[in-house]
DNA sequence: ATGGCGCGCGCAGCGCGA
């Protein structure tokens, strides 16, 4: 099973490419994240011609998630339980045996605005969540952009980020707590190239530089972490005629 | 060098992303 996550920065604008990507790469689930369209305009009958199922929750202009994929999936949650939320960060299925969290977490802008803390007490209500779920489904993943680089390793430049937005530490232990819970990031499961990142600023030719940050991961419980064969970052899409800021990373389970 | 690019909205220029 082929599992991946894509930030398509606007699923309007991206579909072409989109759809090329599906044709090439034929993951079994994808979790897209800024679609950025509401659930009426979501382009239903281009995906299922591509041969997927379409689960999405969106809203106008910012946020929307969707989950993609070949198999039927079982709609879960569109939301942290019981945090109140008008933003959809969140979508959560069931596909071919695995429990599937699609996760869109907050920018947090600065650390010294208020969605930095919003940002803050979202990954602690994910966190929370995640626990339980953990604890009823063995087979978990929990892709998504995570707006955090967890490591020096993960950022082009370390010195110049450290303590900003994405890098600061607050944001880096929360990540920690998700591993803490028995997650474990599948690209740091495998031996990686390294400068391996998979959002590029649009501007300064960033992506042709090679200055990005990994920011997009790939989650997984005990059980599909031991069954995990790759992981990898897609760099070919992010090279692309009018690309996402984003690559996709797709990790390709034995089950 | 705090801009730089690209998106949505909507028709000018701004908010936002990361």
């Amino acid at each position: 099973m082929k599992l991946a996550t894509w930030n398509v920065n606007s699923i309007k604008v991206r579909l072409p490419q989109l759809l090329e990507w599906l044709k090439a790469r034929r993951p079994d689930v994808v979790c897209l994240q800024e679609t950025k369209l509401e659930d009426g305009r979501f382009p239903q009958q281009e995906i299922e011609a591509a041969g997927y199922q379409a689960l999405y929750s969106g809203q106008k202009t910012y946020n929307g998630v969707a989950i993609l994929s070949l198999a039927p999936a079982r709609w879960v949650a569109t939301a942290i339980p019981g945090f109140g939320d008008s933003q959809k960060r969140v979508l959560a299925a069931d596909v071919g045996g695995v429990r599937v969290f699609n996760l869109y977490v907050p920018n947090g802008q600065s650390v010294d605005s208020d969605k930095y803390h919003y940002k803050l007490k979202w990954l602690a209500a994910l966190r929370d969540w995640l626990s339980s779920e953990l604890r009823a489904n063995p087979r978990l993943a929990v892709l998504g952009d995570y707006n955090i680089a967890p490591g020096p390793e993960d950022v082009h430049d370390p010195a110049a980020w450290e303590g900003r937005v994405l890098c600061s530490e607050p944001e880096r232990e929360a990540f920690r707590e998700l591993l803490a819970l028995g997650l474990r990031d599948g690209f740091r499961l495998f031996e990686q190239p390294e400068r391996s990142y998979t959002w590029w600023d649009y501007r300064m030719q960033a992506f042709r530089r090679n200055l990005g940050l990994r920011i997009d991961h790939i989650l997984l419980s005990p059980a599909l972490a031991e069954r995990c064969r790759s992981c990898e970052i897609d760099r070919e899409a992010r090279r692309a005629e009018r690309p996402s800021d984003h690559a996709p990373v797709i990790a390709e389970l034995e089950i």
